[in-house]
DNA sequence: ATAGCCACTTTCCTCTAGGTACCTACTATA
DNA sequence: TATAGTAGGTACCTAGAGGAAAGTGGCTAT
């Protein structure tokens, strides 16, 4: 490996994948795993129910099935207490957290850049003429 | 806006967006867009044969599809030169290349971590002793 | 005795991204 | 005449993600 930048490190080489960063996206930029993330990583340790409340229009089913890739991917903990009634935790893991730099610099970006962005579709929009 | 980190700063107000990042999320994560995004940045200004023939797996329909919402949204710059046979041009705009720290983070976050996500899925896949 | 809580699970349904295949108009080349 | 190249467009179809709604089991509170 050079010390180059990362951009110029992929020759045409692959066949499938001509972007490196393709499987991260795969892992966790679905549609809810970063809500799942941000949630947990904002809030802390927390239960399903907690996670339900808070992500107000996810549905049982889709929680327990991203929770259970993001655990199998290694980026959350889940802990399961067996009491009456039962009770289970889940928690960013370290891999997880590795990832909060990389949220921090997508938030930034979303915040200086998301107005250009409907600026521009208003500007394709509005104006036809090919 | 106070000068606290973007993790800290939302509340359980945001009905459905609990996440700050979902909106870039959708942007720009799609399946296709960023191998088109960081191929486009890889080799510069291309024509759609170019882009059809570096990423191999995708369809003619799709990947213009994938440029004109990229296009909408202000990321890419079409032009169209109407010579015989027609050309067309696709280069990444300047709100499209301030994605490039994100990229190159995201990347350098893959080489590092991915094996850790296989090792993960490995070790959950070979001990279902629950 | 009924209702509720928790953490799901199950069944059924919808919707859309993406895939397959073929078409357009024009020209150069063989 | 036929083929290839260019930049797509169009119609049809499939697969998979996700949504809606109800069920499960064990206990507890009223």
């Amino acid at each position: 490996m050079d010390g180059s930048a990362p951009w110029t490190t992929t020759a045409t080489t692959d066949p499938e994948l001509a972007c490196p960063i393709s499987p991260v996206v795969d892992i966790v930029f679905s549609r809810w795993t970063t809500p799942i993330l941000w949630t947990l990583h904002a809030h802390g340790r927390q239960r399903f129910v907690e996670l339900e409340r808070r992500i107000t229009t996810i549905t049982p089913k889709v929680l327990t099935q991203r929770l259970r890739q993001l655990e199998r991917d290694g980026l959350i903990v889940r802990t399961y207490h067996p009491e009456i009634p039962p009770r289970v935790e889940y928690e960013i893991s370290e891999l997880g957290r590795s990832l909060a730099p990389l949220f921090a610099h997508l938030a930034e970006w979303a915040t200086t850049n998301l107005g250009r962005v409907d600026q521009a579709r208003h500007d394709y929009d509005t104006k036809p003429a090919r």
